[in-house]
DNA sequence: CTGTTAGCGCCTTCAG
DNA sequence: CTGAAGGCGCTAACAG
């Protein structure tokens, strides 16, 4: 209600003492300093933030896009990021798109606006060209490998990660091998799906497209899975599916049907969640959490100015070897 | 970049007219229109949204105190809220509290800084004494119920609906009851337990502690749960269950130990994800989505000023029958 | 040490 | 139909 400048009259200085005393400048005599205080707590004064905004050009506020929120994929990134927020005095704004290309325009255009410092793109739908016109207005930071453009991206080697997890399925003795994604469209779709030909050529076996199961991602998708890979009259001896949720799913359909896990179907899941250790679930740590706080920690810097041109930071992945495959 | 200031000077208007362009305004020639929109589009113009904030003493945003979004039960409240501050055209800021008291009040301080036009608390640890002194900066609507309290809330009769869960199971015949919460001190839960000792005195039956399951919010902790509750010499012959995740883990790991469901151990869980269908799991639906629209839609009401006093609204539940029960 | 003053970018009376 | 001017609340030179 109140503003400095009632603040001021009622305690007899200026807006400038004011100012002063709240944001802790030396050189203000100590009974003024405390007639200010004063003042400011019998008036119950709080600053409006906005003013500061619009004199700054800056917010501390930054945009976060991501598909869904309610996703342990992107609740885990999003940990990373909020964490990594909360370290370097962010506040964050989340917009939860369901890969609408409107929404994830919504928010760069509250870049645009100087609502928002800067973005965090999870995952998207709008194509890079288009994003890359939103250069000027504040950092754009990607959560996947983007090229030679000039944004910045941390990403995941989805190629090599994928190959791994084949090779070590491989060497388990399958040579039929699944896998499940969350959508077919997205660009580590397509990497991985790269890979999984690309290896398949190497080690002679044929590609079998009916084993890649689109739309995997919670544990009821991982339960349909199952039913859906029963109905195939040839079907995959392993599978690498997209989260921990996902293969849990599966683990409890497996089980309602009587297939053994690992002896009628192995299993790898690509993050590494609570679920997964619990379970015994062999896992290739993807380190998205560590990828969320990355990527927060580059759009501080670049905020801050400390760098001007585009970072890049490439995530390590682990396999970690438990009782599924 | 450019400035309402410096559009004006090019397109040879002053900044007034650039504003009624810009606002729609009726009665600008369509020539001076013209010039406006056409200098607009040609600098590349867009709105310093922070100078309108500070003018209106209004943002358009909402603060969301929820203790975690990784979590379907809010992760499906946010759905909530989020589809209905798009029709209202709201943005959201949400804070992820991890249940830590200063995040909370981060949030509220933000009320106070008018930095967001109200707040949806989710969950909370802050006591209802602390959050009433922010009652003057903005609504707060409460998704639980207050009592006679001036802020608003949406809340589900958590007594009623634990009652009827509890008398469904004993109608089914079982008579040793356990469940599952995911934190013992919320207020939720204290009148789940009121409701679980009520019915047992009603009923007849001995209350046993040991079968209150603390914790409990995902699939891990469900298979924890059965593990645990293994280890006791005194078991349970039905549980109420957290939330579909849960109860899925439970499934899980029951099938795993040879433990049938419904015959051994019969489950209801308290939610209705789409897990639950696919699974067959009895549940009671309890309205978390229509939660979330309900606490923004009130928000809004009271932001607009289209009612002033705090609002409370209670949100029905149903019992959903299907095979674990 | 302290006060005056000029904006940050925009909208909105109030006079033409 | 259009423009000048004031002010939203705050900070940061710039003078004392």
């Amino acid at each position: 209600m109140a503003n400095i400048k009632e603040i001021a009259r009622i305690a007899g200085v200026s807006v400038t003492t004011v100012s002063r005393v709240l944001n802790n400048h030396p050189y203000v005599k100590e009974d003024k300093r405390r007639a200010v205080l004063e003042t400011v707590e019998r008036l119950n004064y709080s600053r409006n933030i906005n003013a500061l905004h619009l004199l700054k050009g800056r917010t501390q506020i930054i945009g976060v896009i991501l598909p869904m929120i309610n996703h342990s994929y992107f609740g885990v990134m999003m940990e990373g990021i909020a964490q990594e927020a909360l370290k370097s005095g962010y506040q964050l704004m989340v917009s939860q798109t369901s890969y609408q290309p409107e929404e994830e325009q919504r928010m760069l255009e509250m870049m645009r606006n100087k609502q928002i410092d800067g973005v965090i793109i999870c995952s998207r739908s709008l194509p890079l060209e288009h994003l890359e016109a939103y250069n000027p207005y504040g950092p754009i930071v990607l959560c996947e490998e983007i090229g030679p453009r000039p944004m910045s991206s941390v990403f995941l080697n989805h190629y090599q990660c994928f190959q791994e997890g084949i090779r070590y399925l491989w060497n388990k003795g399958h040579s039929s091998i699944g896998y499940s994604i969350s959508r077919m469209e997205g660009p580590s779709s397509s990497r991985r799906y790269e890979a999984y030909c690309d290896m398949h050529e190497e080690l002679g076996i044929p590609v079998n497209p009916s084993w890649i199961y689109d739309h995997c991602l919670d544990i009821e998708d991982g339960v349909l899975l199952v039913r859906r890979m029963l109905e195939q009259a040839d079907r995959p001896s392993a599978l690498i599916v997209t989260s921990g949720q996902v293969a849990a799913g599966i683990l409890l359909e497996a089980g309602r049907q009587g297939l053994r896990v690992p002896e009628d179907l192995a299993l790898i899941s690509f993050d590494n969640m609570p679920i997964s250790e619990v379970l015994g679930i062999t896992t290739m740590d993807n380190g998205i959490y560590t990828m969320g706080a990355s990527a927060m920690s580059i759009a501080d810097e670049l905020i801050r100015g400390t760098t001007s041109s585009p970072m890049t930071k490439e995530i390590p992945f682990q396999l970690i070897e438990r009782s599924t495959a």
